[in-house]
DNA sequence: AGGTATTCACATGAAACTATTCTCTGAGTTAGG
DNA sequence: TAACTCAGAGAATAGTTTCATGTGAATACCTGT
């Protein structure tokens, strides 16, 4: 051990001067200015005190839900809009300024907010209906109940005291999609069987065509009144990226160009607020590492391309290994070739399945795990007709090349053999 | 030349199947009074 | 007799396979001029 060196220098004078240099990027991280103010304020989870352009939303979902104080019923409400328009931070503002007016007046009004987005908690009917009774008060098992069981507990917890309830159901079109719709037309009936409590639901959804699709009968009480949050525009975008910036950033930490170039993206992203907070964050972080004392615009593009390559990434590292190695097959063929079909991607599939030994899925499975990809933005593909030749998808990779590259990298290490 | 039928290579939808995890229930077994 | 154990039935779920049907344009074939 005493023998052993790097670089021609003993480990231990190695060592020193490693101790010593990060030392002094710590010292000089600490006497350094930070950019931020509250970097909290820009974070996904924060809930803001106002909504700047959604005052005539909040209003009407305020008036709509205001019967509540009173103990009587409210309507259900549907509301919809694309991603970062302000939905679920809206419902959840007036919901808990509701709960607040509740609690000074003495009335019981529960408000339970459900995402179907959170897999394996509230995505089946059983697990709705088994964290609707966690929530109050009742713990149901994981499995091995009849549905109907589960429900009654979630009444029966429920109907304990008189009350009103407001069940938020977030992303309520993936609800529908795993789960059908027949739970929302047994939780829209659940007043017929409450004695005592009083329940209505708020439904969030992107899918503006959801409410259409839907059973004549849920359609009618489920969309009693209908909210839209149209997208924000690019001047609606800079006011709110000012405000929060004034939150989160030391003053003078923005360059001029930074706010409108953010607005500007997210614009062009259907008006996603959200996006351009992200952007607006990961700027201030990537000019902080880089020791810069104003966040500029050269900092957002890379912040740009990061957020887009740490998506990506994100979402191929989680993919179970089958789908891996689809993606794995489109990007060898990729590499050679410029017009990649569901066909070829499936020969290659299977190639590296017999060698590997591993089990080989059928196309069709395969075409869906294609369609998966597509889903998570890291291919694009269109159906198209070759005549006679037949009928297929064109992929290819949407990602930027950066991201691919790494992502190639990974995947290589991993199916090489 | 123009119209119609055929063909290909999948896409897409629905139903069925498999494996896993879990609860409930009732029958059999055991221990203690 | 109460407490415990255990097997079997039943339920939910994810992931998949199997089967059936749909799709759209290039190509082949047919018909009339």
């Amino acid at each position: 051990m005493e023998n052993l060196q790097l670089s021609g220098q003993p480990l231990g004078v190695q060592n020193d001067n490693l101790q010593s240099s990060l030392q002094e990027m710590f010292d000089s991280f600490l006497k350094r200015q930070s950019l931020f103010l509250t970097k909290d304020a820009l974070q996904a989870g924060y809930t803001p005190t106002e909504l700047p352009h959604r005052e005539q939303q909040i209003t009407r979902l305020a008036k709509i839900l205001a019967p509540a104080l009173r103990g009587e019923q409210t309507s259900n409400v549907f509301i919809y809009g694309k991603p970062g328009t302000g939905k679920t931070v809206a419902a959840r503002l007036v919901c808990s300024e509701l709960e607040r007016a509740a609690d000074t007046s003495g009335r019981a009004i529960d408000v339970v907010y459900l995402n179907a987005k959170m897999r394996r908690v509230a995505d089946t009917e059983y697990r709705l209906a088994a964290q609707l009774a966690e929530q109050f008060g009742v713990s149901v098992p994981a499995t091995g109940l009849p549905t109907k069981k589960i429900y009654d507990a979630f009444f029966n917890a429920l109907d304990a005291e008189k009350r009103v309830a407001i069940i938020v159901l977030d992303e309520i079109d993936r609800l529908v999609r795993r789960a059908g719709d027949e739970l929302l037309y047994n939780l829209t009936r659940m007043n017929s069987e409450l004695r005592r409590a009083r329940a209505s639901i708020i439904g969030i959804t992107n899918d503006l065509t959801l409410l259409e699709n839907l059973d004549s009968r849920i359609r009618s009480s489920l969309g009693e009144e209908e909210l839209v949050f149209p997208p924000y525009n690019a001047v609606q975008l800079q006011d709110i990226l000012t405000r929060r910036a004034l939150h989160a950033f030391a003053p003078g930490a923005l360059s001029q160009e930074i706010i409108p170039k953010c607005a500007a993206y997210a614009a062009r992203e259907h008006g996603d607020a959200r996006r351009a907070l992200d952007l607006l964050r990961v700027s201030g972080e990537t000019a902080e590492r880089c020791a810069s004392q104003q966040v500029l615009p050269e900092h957002v593009d890379s912040a740009l391309e990061k957020l887009e390559t740490d998506n990506v990434l994100e979402a191929i590292k989680t993919q179970p290994q089958q789908s891996k190695a689809v993606l794995y097959s489109i990007m060898r063929l990729k590499a050679s070739n410029a017009e990649v079909s569901t066909g070829d991607v499936y020969g290659v599939y299977r190639g590296m399945c017999e060698r590997a030994g591993t089990h080989t899925l059928t196309q069709r499975r395969v075409s869906d795990l294609i369609s998966e990809l597509e889903v998570m933005g890291i291919i694009s593909s269109s159906v198209i007709s070759k005549g006679r030749y037949g009928r297929t998808r064109t992929i290819n990779l949407s990602a930027n090349q950066g991201a691919m590259d790494k992502a190639t990298r990974i995947l290589k290490a991993e199916f090489a053999c």
